[in-house]
RNA sequence: UCCUCGGUAGCUCAAUGGUAGAGCAUGCGGCUGUUAACCGCAGGGUUGUAGGUUCGAGUCCUACCCGGGGAGCCA
């Protein structure tokens, strides 16, 4: 719906191409501005694009005029002109100025169009979700949410809120964030699963959408304190069933952002081969198969390959810079600039070459290592991944490492069938899930070798005395996911206000 | 909790133990089509904190504080 149907009484910059030739009033902030004498370009954004005002000193009155001038970056604006079209313009047009008023100034605004550090950047979130990056993941946040729950609803799934305070810890309360209850202690959610499968029972597919909470001392770029979290749980459904399901879960996803985010995609510069690569079917390999992979020749192959090219591309580097320090001196000043400019990004990438050096041996000698029973680490994940194309389903895993309502496997008991989906180009898991326990007494036997309340946990167990039925789930990361589409590096930037260890503002 | 890297101007970063600099931002001046515009000038510093070594410390040592990345744990 264009904003004139919906009523507004001033056009947004993302339907400006279908106003070509007639005058409008757009109403946002200044986002950079480039100018002479007699002539200002105003980048002006609304939150649904940026488009170039042009402000001619000959045709707007001297208010205009001065506020063009003057207008500092972030200050607010109703700016009213013609649209043209102009090849050079990334939206295809532009507006010519007619009326110019300032709104709400802005004085130093701190987020510069230049660098900026990630500390910096973290303390200034409420300003920095203005700047063009933020822009596009989020709108891509936003597109990813509407993909599920159209999947979802489509399917017959009922969507369903689990709560968020509860009282019984499900897996041990090192990271769970423990309140007070009126005096007795309770816990925010860190899964909606238990109450999910309460609810299967009753309206046989269902799903919930909401925050999880993990207070897992974490500092990695894969963690927050506080997520959202898709749990979908199936009644009649089966381990295969559950597979086929997040298959498809994930390629509609992906499909939906490639065709309704393009322009979003593009700003964050993402290869786009890796997501047009996600097609039906996945590999799927068991947990043994996965670990036979970890620690084959083939892995230490690989990273050998990996690590040389990283030392290779070091030292071409390093070589550069010290030929780039040495025409420093007798450059000129653009030049220099040009040399500076290529000093920080050869510098940035240069730091990443060394933590990934630094840790590659490292993650060899895991791989290598790795003993059939432990459960994977971030880094054995990567690996794995590393050897395919596409989003692999990892399925049996041993029963120790996983949750006690997993449902064992019929042909080994040592297993359970567990789910994981890892991403690729090393996203780790974005999914984890599987089959759960459907009789009451290895249930009771599994909540006691895991010492844990059984008091709690009869209302769930009444799920087994009350017509127990072969049921199925998984929870997908919301932000993991967004982490891997939008091929950042840190899930930090996928939601508005992230939690972290150590930052709880703004 | 452990390992590792870092903390210098508002921001991003330089600076063999020897006079703390650059770009951006800000202010002033110039330029009629700029694309993170460009050109000139100016202001801007308790080098995270507290000690120590030294003729001399941003640089070396010790402790602490804060941040990045990783391990464990996990979506």
């Amino acid at each position: 719906m264009t904003h004139a149907a919906a009523g507004f009484r001033h056009v947004s910059v993302q339907e400006l191409t279908a106003y070509e030739g007639q005058e409008v009033t757009l109403k946002g902030w200044l986002y950079n501005k480039r100018g002479s004498k007699h002539l200002q370009f105003l980048m002006v954004r609304d939150g649904t694009g940026l488009v170039q005002c042009v402000v001619a000193a000959d045709s707007v009155d001297v208010d205009a005029w001065r506020i063009a001038e003057e207008a500092t970056q972030e200050s607010a604006l109703i700016v009213t002109g013609k649209i043209v079209a102009d090849e050079r313009q990334a939206g295809g047009v532009e507006l010519v100025v007619s009326t110019l008023k300032l709104v709400g100034e802005s004085v130093e605004y701190p987020i510069t169009p230049k660098e900026h550090g990630i500390d910096f950047l973290m303390s200034h979130r409420h300003l920095w979700l203005r700047s063009r990056l933020p822009w596009a993941i989020l709108r891509i946040r936003n597109r990813l949410i509407v993909a599920i729950h159209t999947f979802f609803q489509d399917r017959g799934f009922l969507q369903m809120d689990a709560p968020i305070l509860t009282g019984n810890a499900v897996e041990g309360t090192s990271s769970l964030f423990e309140l007070d209850y009126f005096d007795e202690k309770a816990y925010l959610t860190q899964s909606g699963q238990l109450y999910g499968e309460a609810m299967a029972m009753a309206f046989g597919r269902i799903y919930t959408f909401g925050p999880t909470f993990r207070a897992e001392k974490s500092k990695t770029r894969r963690h927050l304190t506080e997520f959202w979290m898709i749990e979908p749980e199936m009644a009649f459904f089966d381990l295969d069933m559950t597979l086929d399901l997040a298959e498809d879960l994930l390629v509609y996803m992906i499909g939906d952002v490639l065709a309704h985010c393009k322009e979003e995609l593009a700003m964050l510069e993402r290869d786009l081969a890796p997501l047009e690569r996600v097609r039906k079917p996945f590999p799927r390999i068991s947990y043994t198969e996965a670990v036979e992979l970890l620690c084959s020749n083939e892995t230490v192959d690989m990273l050998s390959v990996r690590i040389q090219a990283l030392e290779e591309e070091n030292a071409a580097l390093a070589e550069e810079l010290a030929a780039n320090r040495k025409r420093y001196g007798q450059a000129k000043k653009s030049e220099r600039r040009r040399l500076d400019a290529r000093e920080i990004v050869i510098h940035r990438r240069t730091g990443e070459i060394a933590e990934a050096l630094q840790n590659l041996p490292a993650w060899k000698a895991s791989a290598r290592s790795f003993k059939w029973g432990s459960d994977f680490g971030g880094s054995d994940e990567t690996v794995l991944t590393w050897h395919f194309d596409r989003p692999i389903m990892v399925h049996r895993y041993p029963a120790a490492v996983k949750a006690f309502y997993m449902k064992r496997d019929p042909d080994d008991v040592r297993l359970a069938m567990a789910l994981d989906v890892l991403a690729p180009e090393g996203y780790g898991e974005i999914i984890g899930g599987g089959e759960r326990a459907t009789d009451l007494v290895f249930l009771e036997e599994q909540i006691a070798a895991h010492q844990l309340p059984k008091e709690a946990f009869e209302w769930y167990l009444d799920l087994r005395r009350f017509g127990s039925v072969p049921h199925a789930g998984f929870g997908l990361g919301l932000e993991r996911m967004l982490t891997w589409i939008a091929g950042i590096d840190h899930v930090r930037e996928t939601i508005p206000f992230p939690r972290l260890m150590g930052r709880i503002a703004p």
